[in-house]
DNA sequence: GAATGATCATTC
DNA sequence: GAATGATCATTC
């Protein structure tokens, strides 16, 4: 079976998609890549992306790359999460570009950010260097949005960043703005550029940015999950 | 280059 | 050991 063949139809409606993110957890990384057809690599060094790719195929997603929402005709973002031996997560988890132009007048209400994370299906996978990828087991699903302060904390790091790209103060911003989610480069190597805006409101050519959230974001949101 | 999927690896 | 900055594959 090839990559673009999905193993299941797009689900119906979101409890179909729950349902189909439950019925995986417990699976190795191995059994799901035999199942799909799919070549296990022998790391992610340059298969960053497997993971998720993998995931997709399972769900019904439609694999590969498309600017909208992995499920668009429910709202839904799939969002892979590596995580440890007690379910914390690796690494932090990336959200969308960040836009450098054409943000005069932008709001919360209508950011990249917000509509990306309005819906979110968690999906953790073991993500333990140590661990062979074959061997690496999938975990619980969480169907989650962003509960009022969730999205408070979102919001008010979302106003602080987007006015320094406003501003003209792109190139200092650091990943250390921010309290629960930051930017950081994006990009295929540090010599990519995009358009951005200078310190005297003059374009600049930059490193594409991303926003991430942080560790401290999403730890809780899973922990809390397991508790229930 | 921009957007999808992210993790790597050097620095602190 | 954790976080920041750097990077990888692929499609269009």
């Amino acid at each position: 079976m090839s990559v673009d063949s999905p193993l299941v139809t797009p689900p119906e409606d979101e409890a179909t998609l729950l349902a189909r993110a439950q019925a995986l957890a417990g699976y190795t990384l191995g059994e799901l890549a035999l199942r799909a057809g799919l070549a296990i690599p022998a790391d992610l060094r340059r298969d960053k992306g497997w993971v998720g790719t993998l995931l997709e195929l399972h769900l019904g997603a439609s694999a590969g790359s498309k600017p909208e929402q992995d499920f668009a005709h429910l709202g839904v973002e799939l969002k892979t999460i590596p995580v440890d031996s007690q379910g914390r997560p690796l690494e932090t988890t990336f959200v969308c570009v960040a836009p450098l132009t054409g943000n005069t007048g932008v709001v919360w209400e209508t950011s990249h950010v917000r509509h990306k994370l309005a819906r979110v299906l968690w999906i953790p996978v073991e993500g333990d260097r140590a661990l062979p990828l074959a061997e690496r087991r999938v975990g619980a699903p969480l169907l989650w949005s962003p509960s009022p302060e969730e999205e408070h904390q979102l919001r008010c790091d979302w106003e602080e960043l987007m006015d320094l790209i406003v501003l003209g103060q792109v190139e200092r911003i650091t990943a250390r703005h921010g309290e629960v989610l930051q930017i950081r480069p994006k990009a295929a190597n540090s010599r990519a550029l995009t358009e951005g805006i200078g310190e005297n409101g003059q374009p600049i050519m930059t490193l594409p940015r991303g926003f991430y959230l942080k560790k401290t974001f999403t730890a809780p949101l899973l922990a809390r999950h397991f508790l229930l």
